[in-house]
DNA sequence: AATTCTTTGTAACCCTTGTTACTGTACAAC
DNA sequence: GTTGTACAGTAACAAGGGTTACAAAGAATT
């Protein structure tokens, strides 16, 4: 584990950190699709992610959802995070994209840690940034983007996450992310096509442009 | 200023902080509709909420606008906070809603409180938790709510914000505010007005259900 | 091969929101 | 008072996207 978090977060940890993050977090494997957080759920442990990639959705009262962001490897869930500190409930939902791995750290450090290590001061100062920021882009797409441009880019963001062109999703899937429904999407993608700008199969899409 | 800081901060800031606070930061008063940030600044200074209320605006490459949020007494902006530990540019705009009093910190204090002083440290992540919750409700509304249940919701948050149940402002204003044209706004307005819920009179909005 | 289930394509229709255009009214400046 | 300007009301129409309904095509099961 010691070597693996080297690579992962060697260039922002200090050694001593990480020996403790390797003595106090617990490795966690999550398959593609599994839950890790639901809304409401009282957080105990703060995630670290090795590998893989997270989807990170809200949803409403009447069980409408809708999709965030995604995470990746070095992110850690800055919503987690600030329930952690909070000891609030999670406001959000997040579901393993791809095989995941995960260091999950137990709370208690995260209050030690801060003052103790600069770099972690820095990195979850640098989590939260980085989360105000994904929050913007999100808002800045369901604010002033279309429909079509949203699908686009959630097949082009879906596509890097997955570090492939073929993304594997039924219409019905995509419309739950972008909080639509099926036959927009069909509609849609239907036209993408038409323009040239992606491949539709059975379960999944190429996306062309890139 | 230390009285007044100990007012608006006594309950969460160390004595020894407060009067750091008093010494580095410099007042400033801005008057209602003055603008404290534009997108693409660099920020150079922290403002700490005295007194008054401040509103948070996204803008897109076109123009087009949307109200994030409304800052009050005791908030500080986690957008600019964010952009002072990441030396980055404004992302936001943020304009006196009120007549407002800020303390400016230099942000070369940031670092050095975020290590010496907990409270400190405890009001940074609270900060980047309200604002975290603050897009949240944000995209909320944007994602789930129609455009009459928005303007209702900004005609209630803006006169709390203002502390005075007659809003000044013109429907044009409101369209800007809710990314939407000056004729949706009036349509919706005298449809809120038959419906018994405001009143209606030129350049101000009486809100009758609060 | 026949049946069933899942996924996709598509038409028709409706509601919400955005657009254009025109009118009337309050208010300030002259 | 007259004029000009900002603000508000409203009609008519357009466009985007949500809904319902049904058909066709794969895939899985029998």
């Amino acid at each position: 584990m010691l070597q693996e978090l080297k690579e992962a977060y060697g260039f922002i940890f200090e050694d001593d950190l990480i020996e403790e993050i390797a003595q106090v977090g617990s490795l966690q494997y999550v398959v593609a699709g599994e839950k890790i957080i639901e809304i409401g759920d009282y957080v105990k442990m703060m995630p670290l992610l090795m590998e893989g990639a997270i989807k990170v959705m809200r949803e409403d009262k009447d069980g409408d959802e809708l999709l965030l962001y995604f995470l990746e490897r070095g992110d850690t869930c800055a919503m987690t995070l600030s329930c952690c500190l909070g000891q609030t409930k999670s406001e959000i939902r997040a579901v393993a994209e791809r095989d995941t791995k995960l260091i999950m750290i137990p709370i208690e450090k995260m209050e030690e840690w801060t003052s103790k290590y600069k770099s972690w001061r820095d990195f979850v100062f640098e989590s939260y940034h980085a989360r105000l920021n994904e929050m913007l882009e999100t808002i800045d797409t369901i604010a002033f983007m279309n429909m079509d441009q949203r699908l686009m880019k959630y097949l082009q963001d879906k596509a890097k996450i997955n570090q492939n062109e073929v993304i594997a999703a039924t219409h019905q899937q995509i419309a739950y992310d972008l909080h639509t429904s099926r036959v927009v999407i069909s509609r849609l993608l239907k036209k993408l096509e038409i323009d040239g700008r992606i491949k539709l199969q059975r379960n999944s899409i190429e996306v062309l442009e890139l």
